[in-house]
DNA sequence: CGGGCTGGTTAAAACGTTTAAGCTGCTTCG
DNA sequence: CGAAGCAGCTTAAACGTTTTAACCAGCCCG
């Protein structure tokens, strides 16, 4: 932290604001009555009305406004909750940052927000340096903890949570379900599946979701019709990555040469990308396959053909972590430690009828 | 905002964190000493060697961390800067946050973001909040003020500034010129143009750079291939929107049955909207006609064909913003007025030579 | 007339820091 | 030998609040 010398202070020059006290000697009370008046508290009752215009109307006058840092200071609150994120600037952890300033805006809480980047050393300093501000509790996006922390918190898109934290998760199964139920309604029996990367918490819930889904659909899980995306565990995957994965991964599949007439990838951009390596084999979507991404990412509605895909309601999961962790600060201590979210399939253009009569009985032949 | 009490705090039942004051008396010190060698203020010179080092031991054995909250308001430094955004979770606001996030951390500040969803009263509102947190300045993005603030502020994308505040905007003239030049060297001469909405305070200027770049170049900005975004001034556009928007004027182009064989669009989500609205019609992009958008949001590199954009290095304008912010608050008062950004033109699937030799050749004959 | 009540207000402590100014006891120097 | 200087601290005020306990004046009642 750079220290400043003082004439080159932030407040060098400038007006200083009115306080409490300005407030009281205007009107030759004290500091007391003003702040009980201005804070409508119970203690307040007793003062009379007079009195209590006169302490507003001078606090209009002179554009009385609290400093928040005394009070907090004083009252040992700070309306202010931490959020920690790998990285703000990415579409899932901006929608989720949305959904979570939604609900604090209507408490009148603000937010700090730190970028981890994936990086431990990163995590902790500003887990610390949040601590320090005096944040009321933790909102934890896609960020994994080892040790328990000291202030209540929530996590979001976290699977394997502390003790003590609620979790806000998307429900798999159900993901899973709507997808293959969608696919199985449109005819398709031989579907391809990505496999997310190993380092995901996503990856291993989502697969056994998917497993679960075909049985009771009667769908099989085809070996040679799986694709596991590679990628270290715990990397980080930019979007270009991961796009270039999807293609890959996509074509990969097809020189495979084993049939199938649709594909449940594991995020929107790999399913772009395998749309790419469709396309670039002449292969046409959906007319020839269809294809399902998860997220609903900004753009996929854009893609051409539009991206049919399992949306993370974001802005909700956001909502939803925010108030339980405000119900919590306020003493509601409902322990919830797992909080499903349901997901929404959006049909869009990339999915469409098995067109292959061969395709949609292979199946039984094979399983 | 909601008063908790007392019993249902915050602070309930956690235990106390170690303050300045349990060091010293652990030490036998006064918290004076204690607060001079942890801060390694110069007045600690004269601190000897033993004495610096036990506070030090003591401060870490006791897992001491200062109150940020206490050391701002006796040193008026807060450390904070305050983020105003028309919504967080909008790819283009996120962009700039995260590139304010990479430099603020640097310098050991924090920042507070508060969305105003164009509302003229929330964004005063959330103005007011974050001046009583004491943030020591503002960045400003894409939101516009009438009255001066009481604070350094600088203002990413808003082109007409308060006097004061730094406006950082991108060079529009030099983003006109990399496109054309781009379609010019191409071939392309009847280029077709959307004109942004009326209430976009980039549009004129934008539509100025067309004219003065196509004038340099010698191409033709033909009335009957321009088309205007509709929507009133100052209304807010969601991507579903303008996306349906780019679709339906793409198709008002092609009802007019001039021919053109390249349109740049004035933003991405128009461009793919207008994308969509060619392949509909039949044409091929980038065969029968080129598409340049503007911003290279998300997912223009995922399109197919993949979208040809003039970036707008959102992350850097970012970090620009918050080092000339941080600057200001240091005292280094140069007052820029204006920082032009230099765009980037992403050169992509969705531009390719003027296959027509009719197109290439028509304007000349009708301009 | 004294005690109690009550309505209206305040003094003062506290929150956890920072920091200017001061104190003590030693050494050193003229 | 007295003054000055210095090293090594400490004192205490201050930042702007909140909040509890107390205070005072007046009044009523017995």
């Amino acid at each position: 932290m750079k220290s400043a010398d003082p004439a080159s202070r932030a407040s060098a020059g400038r007006p200083r604001r009115t306080t409490l006290k300005d407030v009281a000697e205007k009107l030759g009370l004290s500091t007391a009555t003003v702040s009980l008046v201005i804070n409508g508290a119970k203690a307040a009752e007793a003062i009379p009305r007079e009195t209590h215009d006169r302490v507003l109307a001078a606090a209009r006058e002179l554009d009385y406004r609290p400093n928040t840092l005394a009070r907090s200071l004083r009252s040992n609150r700070s309306y202010t909750i931490g959020v920690l994120v790998p990285e703000v600037s990415h579409d899932y952890a901006a929608g989720i940052v949305g959904g979570v300033e939604n609900y604090l805006q209507k408490e009148g809480y603000l937010y700090l927000v730190a970028s981890h980047r994936f990086r431990q050393d990163l995590r902790d300093k500003y887990l610390n340096l949040l601590l320090d501000r005096q944040v009321e509790g933790f909102v934890l996006i896609n960020t994994q903890l080892e040790t328990p922390l000291p202030l209540p918190a929530v996590a979001v898109a976290d699977h394997n949570t502390l003790p003590g934290v609620t979790g806000i998760v998307i429900d798999n199964e159900r993901a899973a379900l709507v997808a293959l139920e969608h696919l199985a309604a449109l005819g398709h029996r031989r579907i391809a599946f990505f496999k997310g990367h190993p380092g995901s918490g996503d990856t291993e819930l989502r697969w056994r979701a998917i497993h679960h889904a075909a049985e009771k659909l009667g769908l099989p899980v085809l070996p040679e019709l799986c694709v596991q995306l590679s990628g270290q565990p715990g990397e980080v995957f930019s979007a270009e990555e991961a796009y270039d994965e999807g293609h890959l991964f996509g074509r990969k599949l097809l020189a495979r040469n084993e049939p199938f007439s649709a594909l449940f990838a594991f995020n929107d951009i790999a399913a772009i990308g395998a749309m790419r390596a469709f396309f670039d084999a002449g292969l046409k979507v959906p007319e020839d396959v269809s294809v399902v991404g998860f997220d609903d990412i900004h753009g996929a509605a854009y893609q051409n053909p539009s991206l049919t895909t399992v949306r993370q309601p974001l802005a909700e999961m956001g909502e939803i972590a925010a108030r339980l962790l405000l119900d919590i600060l306020a003493g509601h201590n409902q322990k919830v430690a797992r909080l499903m979210i349901e997901p929404q399939l959006m049909v869009r253009g990339s999915t469409g009828p098995c067109r292959s009569r061969v395709l949609a009985e292979l199946p039984a032949v094979l399983s």
